[in-house]
DNA sequence: GGCCATTAAATCGCGCACTATATAAGTTAC
DNA sequence: GTAACTTATATAGTGCGCGATTTAATGGCC
């Protein structure tokens, strides 16, 4: 709380930044991150790991740059994401024999087995974003057409 | 581009990923810091650093909690950030008199005359986005509330 | 005064996310 | 077949973002 001497000022510039889609964004994100560290504490995962895991429980057997693809993500992240996860043994990493350059990603019996503990998550996110779930996807179609048109450029 | 043999499973699960708002949040708001990288580059600012900075054009001379409290970011991340803008003479860091505890952080000349350079940001951004205003307005006042149920947990 | 709890920043360590670059395998052109 | 180009991953370095701890100043409370 500050306490005194900045409240004749919140309604002209104050709310500028607040009024900015750019900061909701970027601070909704950091919540939304925040409750996923809790929840996703008792599974070891990191946000991004947890999407990595999704990605293979999709669809196992998948090479890095096509996570990197599903995730928008590039191997300069994902090169080292992948090896902890290797390191907690929930994935594999071999070249592939057809290209050496590939790396195939696949899951352990642990990776997969994991998946039956995350079953609960998505459950628990709804509940914790206080939303219905039209608004819910109301709102996650906004925010791909907005991706859509921020990437086209 | 993944040409062949997983076109057929983008109905059922491939879907689950793309069909989370969780996973919609973090990819809208990596492009987003992506845009943002582009535009910020010649005023030689990241996003935080940007928002530290609106912050402070809106009321200058913030301790470096009350700084926190309007970007709800701790000191851990606020503290090494600061040290930067000041090395960039940007701003200004210093022990408050009254309570020795406290930083106040205060504009530089410099810091204050980027202010016009950032002007035409805004405008940059919106039309990026390709959103109309109302609809950039929707989405923010969503995710606001979304921000306020995730906080009250 | 002296002790204790509280508060404000700073520090440490870790894991992204990204730019730029490197390495190495594959492909094409000649 | 080898030089030139392309592609897939890896590495190096920077800057967040945060949990956990530390340091130092302040405010009671006796």
């Amino acid at each position: 709380m500050t306490d005194h001497n900045d409240n004749f000022e919140q309604d002209g510039d104050l709310l500028a930044l607040e009024s900015q889609l750019c900061f909701a964004l970027y601070a909704t994100q950091l919540s939304m991150s925040k409750l996923y560290r809790r929840l996703l504490k008792q599974l070891e995962l990191t946000y991004p790991q947890y999407l990595v895991m999704q990605v293979l429980w999709q669809k196992d057997h998948l090479t890095v740059s096509s996570i990197g693809e599903r995730l928008s993500l590039d191997s300069a992240t994902l090169t080292p994401l992948l090896k902890r996860l290797e390191s907690a043994e929930l994935v594999r990493r071999q070249r592939t024999r057809e290209d050496e350059r590939q790396v195939e990603v696949s899951l352990t019996d642990r990776g997969s087995a994991l998946r039956e503990k995350a079953r609960t998550l998505p459950a628990e996110v709804e509940r914790a974003s206080g939303c219905s779930t039209s608004e819910m996807k109301a709102l996650r179609d906004q925010l791909n057409a907005l991706k859509q048109n921020l990437d086209r450029i």
